[in-house]
DNA sequence: CCCGAAAATAGAATGATTCTAAAGCTGGAA
DNA sequence: TTCCAGCTTTAGAATCATTCTATTTTCGGG
């Protein structure tokens, strides 16, 4: 399968080892646009690994959002994170009704900036909230 | 003095009693540009107010959090709030070596859009994180 | 000045995330 | 192929910012 062979491909890029849990982890967070918490990838695992721990989870998002596959939005009001596998930067948007965390399609210039007034830019968030076209 | 009576008089319009713990917490929000989480506010007020107990501190941010006075920012890596009281909108800088939050001044025409994709924005928070002028 | 309602307090509870110690894998070397 | 050192996983405990609870105190209209 061309993702997970790519998915063992970055990690051992990254001299990491391969394990059965970090491929799992990393298939369902790249084959799904729902921003998933370490809940929902946990809820979405149980089947195939019943034993998977948080502590699993965690760390191999961790590892991921160090490696810059992965971004942490902490976006939601629910004081939980939700991590989004990182591909084309791009905002989010919070519904508050929902509670779903949803890609905003936008060009920003803003965004895309090295430095503001004088410090230098490494990650940029752009978070809306409000209530998302399908709560109306 | 002006921003005390200006307090008072913003407390009452919400028909909100005046206690001097909320002056106070209000009083300290309004005159730092430091952005202070729940803990910072209890150590800058725990000479004049001995007793003051996180519940009211948070009580006091709820509510300004709802009459709009205030607003919550989840930039830090820290897993705290900060707290900012709300006078234009702008973004947020994160410096990653002092964890201190910064105002950013920079006109963004995307922060004052009123919807994207159909989904009906009513926040919009603009956080760049990195490292600021000082640490560099 | 009184009194009911709202607010403040101390301390317990919550809950997402992180840590810990022990057991289980992974993958390079022999 | 087997071995083994070290990295990973696991269950459960710990952490810690925030929220809740029960009680006491304060506010402010009458």
């Amino acid at each position: 399968m061309e993702i997970r062979e790519s998915i063992i491909r970055s990690l051992k890029q990254h001299s990491l080892k391969v394990t059965p849990q970090r491929i799992a982890i990393m298939e369902y967070l790249s084959g799904t646009k729902a921003h998933p918490t370490a809940e929902n990838i946990r809820a979405a695992l149980e089947k195939t690994f019943p034993s998977l721990s948080f502590a699993t989870i965690y760390n191999t998002l961790e590892m991921l959002v160090e490696t810059k596959l992965v971004s942490r939005l902490k976006i939601s009001e629910e004081s939980r994170i939700n991590y989004d596998f990182f591909t084309d930067p791009h905002h989010h948007f919070y519904c508050r009704i929902c509670g779903k965390v949803l890609d905003v399609h936008i060009s920003c210039d803003v965004a895309r900036k090295r430095e503001v007034d004088g410090h230098c830019i490494e990650e940029v968030h752009g978070y809306f909230k409000g209530v998302c076209s399908q709560c109306r």
